[in-house]
DNA sequence: TCGTTTCACTTTTTT
DNA sequence: AGTGAAACGA
């Protein structure tokens, strides 16, 4: 007894070693409310997981413990520290749940959404992604008969999904509608709605405001959650929306008096961390007062401050604080490090965005010469196409890289469409899915045979897969359609192995699913003939990604643990599981699709790898890398175009540039081009003024635009034109480069000559071309190159 | 019904 | 530029 205690004893000990005082007060924190906030780099999650380990230690069930994050990879990377802090296997750490919130709910869905009064909801529910939002949404629009052009899909959902995030449904939001646009939204929001739930689908706000529902509206179900976590950990709380703030409430549980002590009461044990100055998904529904206002809502609560920053060298901490200073609406938080010394942060000017890149390319190479890993670094930007030329720059070059694009995979068409037969067998009342699968490949089902049998089944208040089953469109359908549906009904019974639907007690391996799927449904005959047709390389390439859809299953498979659901959560229930054996293959097969469904961007980093990441701003957050390099410092990128017409978008951009300054750790490069290429288009572009709230003394700006390899004027760049592809040139002294009548050769086109060039501000040339004729092209991307002896 | 072609637009960020 | 949808022709 007296040993066991001591070696508790000392293990409690090792987890405070090294840490800080404010650090140390966190992680001891007993009982009742707590707010961390924690500037950049100051260890705040080595704070959340000695915390939990600490907890542990000190005799709290690891099944009492839930904590939540904003990636799946933060997720696990927590669960991993905490075992590891815990030593002797994860045994210790066994029934911990630590998820991000949207799993969490799924999960919680997955096993309550019957209990949810008035949802109609099922436990084989589909995640629907902004895609299927879309579709569903156009559709919707279409019935109510309004048009796509008046009320763009796009806009409609980014309303509802607003009044989601506030917890309103189409009636209050209805009430609080005063003008027509938001009565008709409001009406839209209803049809809306009704169309998911007869699909038997959610969207991604759904599976939160669903559980913020479940959990306000069905008291047992709150009471059991209550009583199973005992604590819980937020991490990003900056983050949260309102449905969020109100579910870890619902969780937590309020003050409450101790039974039978007047005067004494139990304070809920609500852990949160975040940085107000981190707070970047306001345009999601993020909501800074939940964090700013944690105290109101927890008078009680401890506030621990930890502004010491361990990752950054003085400089770059320098450049963040002058930054972020800059901002009106906020608590100014001193930031500081012992990292004295280090190099300046290097502010540089680009001709253009080829150039930016390559001097990036240069720079990552020099630090590499010098001894820092290429995982240790990493080039962030604003928006998602400033990664192409980067990529082609660091391709020619040979320095590895990896993009952290979590969903690309998913997103492609080929691995969609086997996804969306997956979708229908887990769920037929998937409507949507169906549509896209239904003639893919074709079968003869067009456009006005499917408008059609989704009319029948509208009608008759059925899944559009039963109203082909039982054949309620035969008289509707053309005497072509009839045998087309019917073959296609069969051939998902056969994917099924029933006439009905995978019964539960069905076992089998996913893989094996995956695998028929791709090959019944004949997708893999359609990209294998047109490979064969066209020798086309993207058709390989399908085929490529669609084995590779059933390697993802397969390793799912291997994965897959039905214990870690923490729906079930209590230990009687998983013992309950494990006697069941294997889990059923429809179990597994939506937990599959919900894992392909909540998959990040930022999930996909893998830093094993050996390679530089390349990445949103929005995506780095919570990492560090020893060096950091920034692109595309413009107005209009940085901050962006979106964002200037309100002061607090504005600052948001400023808190994004803060998260990517704050993660270099000891090189940091921010850059921005002079010629920028839109969306077709050349411009020029203005230097962010981010740019010009930098702490002086601690940066040194490079010209680039000026060096020795580039000279100077806007001249000298025009110059450059006909034999630098890509290279940019404005209007002036374009049709000097192209004299009437000189020979010309393009990349497509081939060989011609020159009949005119039209100046203006997209200056054209008329070509005609050997052998495609006469074409005008716009002399920006054309790449035209003189190939006539005087050029 | 299906394939091609033209045309029109463009959310930046993501669970 | 690139994509996705409408329009058109077979």
């Amino acid at each position: 007894m007296e040993a066991a205690e001591t070696m508790t004893q000392s293990r409690a000990d090792c987890l405070l070693d090294g840490l800080t005082d404010p650090q140390r007060d966190a992680v001891t924190h007993a009982e009742g409310p707590l707010l961390v906030l924690a500037g950049p780099g100051s260890g705040k999650t080595r704070v959340i997981t000695r915390r939990i380990a600490h907890l542990i230690v000190g005799g709290t069930p690891p099944w009492t413990i839930l904590a939540l994050t904003f990636t799946n990879k933060a997720a696990g990377e927590m669960r991993q520290r905490v075992a590891d802090l815990l030593g002797d296997e994860s045994a210790v750490a066994r029934g911990l749940t630590v998820s991000t919130f949207h799993a969490l709910c799924a999960r919680l869905l997955r096993r309550w959404a019957e209990g949810i009064p008035g949802a109609g909801l099922t436990g084989d529910y589909t995640i629907y992604d902004t895609s299927d939002q879309v579709s569903l949404m156009k559709r919707v629009i279409a019935e109510l008969g309004l048009n796509t052009g008046n009320w763009p899909p796009r806009s409609v959902l980014s309303a509802i999904g607003n009044a989601k995030n506030e917890l309103l449904d189409p009636e209050a939001y209805g009430q609080q509608a005063h003008d027509f646009y938001g009565r008709q939204i409001a009406k839209l929001y209803g049809a809306y709605e009704r169309a998911l739930r007869s699909a038997n689908a959610v969207d991604f706000d759904d599976l939160l405001v669903l559980t913020a529902r479940l959990l306000r509206d069905n008291e047992e179900v709150r009471e059991q959650l209550r009583h199973r976590w005992e604590h819980v950990l937020i991490d990003e709380y900056q983050d949260t929306n309102h449905a969020q703030l109100v579910i870890a409430r619902l969780i937590a549980g309020e003050r409450r008096q101790m039974p039978g002590m007047p005067g004494e009461f139990i304070e809920p044990n609500i852990c949160v961390v975040g940085d107000p100055d981190q707070s970047i998904y306001g345009w999601r529904g993020a909501d800074l007062s939940n964090i700013l206002e944690f105290e109101e809502h927890y008078p009680s609560a401890r506030v621990i401050a930890l502004g010491e920053n361990f990752r950054s060298t003085s400089p770059i901490l320098a450049v963040a604080d002058g930054l972020i200073r800059r901002n009106l609406r906020r608590k100014h938080k001193e930031l500081f490090t012992s990292r004295t010394g280090g190099e300046p942060v290097e502010v540089a000017l680009a001709l253009d965005e080829r150039h930016e890149a390559s001097q990036v390319a240069q720079w990552l190479g020099a630090r590499h010469e010098a001894g820092t890993p290429w995982r240790e670094m990493a080039v962030f930007y604003r928006t998602n196409a400033l990664s192409r030329v980067m990529e082609d720059e660091l391709r020619a070059r040979t320095i590895p890289y990896s993009i952290a694009r979590g969903t690309a995979f998913f997103d492609r068409e080929e691995v969609r469409s086997a996804v969306a037969y997956l979708r229908v067998l887990a769920n037929p009342s998937d409507d949507v899915s169906l549509a896209r699968i239904i003639n893919t490949p074709a079968r003869a089902i067009g456009k006005t045979t499917l408008a059609r049998v989704q009319e029948a089944a509208q009608t008759a208040h059925v899944p559009v897969l039963r109203a082909m089953r039982e054949g309620l469109a035969a008289d509707a359908v053309g005497t072509r359609a009839a045998p087309a549906l019917r073959r296609f009904v069969d051939l998902m019974d056969s994917l099924t192995g029933a006439g009905t639907f995978m019964g539960e007690s069905i076992t089998g391996s996913l893989a094996d699913l995956v695998e028929r799927v791709i090959r019944e449904t004949g997708l893999e005959a359609m990209y294998a003939a047109q490979a064969q047709a066209t020798g086309g390389e993207t058709d390989a390439e399908r085929l490529e990604n669609l084995s590779e859809l059933v390697s993802s299953a397969a390793e799912f498979e291997e994965r897959f643990d039905p214990e870690a659901d923490p729906s079930l959560s209590d230990p009687k229930s998983l013992a309950r599981r494990q006697a069941v054996g294997a889990p059923p293959l429809l179990v597994m097969l939506r937990a599959y699709l919900e894992s392909i469904a909540l998959v990040a961007d930022a999930d996909a980093i893998d830093p094993a790898q050996g390679a530089v990441t390349l990445m949103t701003l929005h995506a780095s957050k919570g990492l560090e890398f020893s060096a950091v390099a920034l692109i595309g410092l413009e107005e209009g990128l940085l901050p962006h175009s979106r964002s200037q017409e309100s002061p607090a978008a504005l600052e948001e951009e400023r808190r994004l540039c803060f998260v990517g300054i704050t993660r270099a750790m000891d090189h940091l490069r921010l850059s921005c081009a002079r010629y920028r290429t839109h969306r077709g288009f050349s411009e020029r572009s203005t230097p962010s003024r981010f740019l010009d709230e930098l702490d002086e003394p601690s940066i040194v700006r490079v010209d680039l635009a000026d060096s020795d390899e580039f000279i100077g004027d806007e001249g000298t760049d025009l110059d450059r034109a006909p034999n630098a592809p890509g290279a940019t040139s404005p209007a002036r002294g374009a049709a000097r480069l192209f004299p009437p009548g000189c020979a010309v050769r393009h990349e497509q086109f081939g060989v011609g000559r020159v009949i005119a060039v039209m100046a203006g501000t997209t200056p054209r040339a008329r070509v005609d071309f050997r052998d495609v004729g006469v074409k005008t092209l716009v002399l920006e991307f054309a790449r035209l190159r003189r190939i006539d002896p005087s050029a």
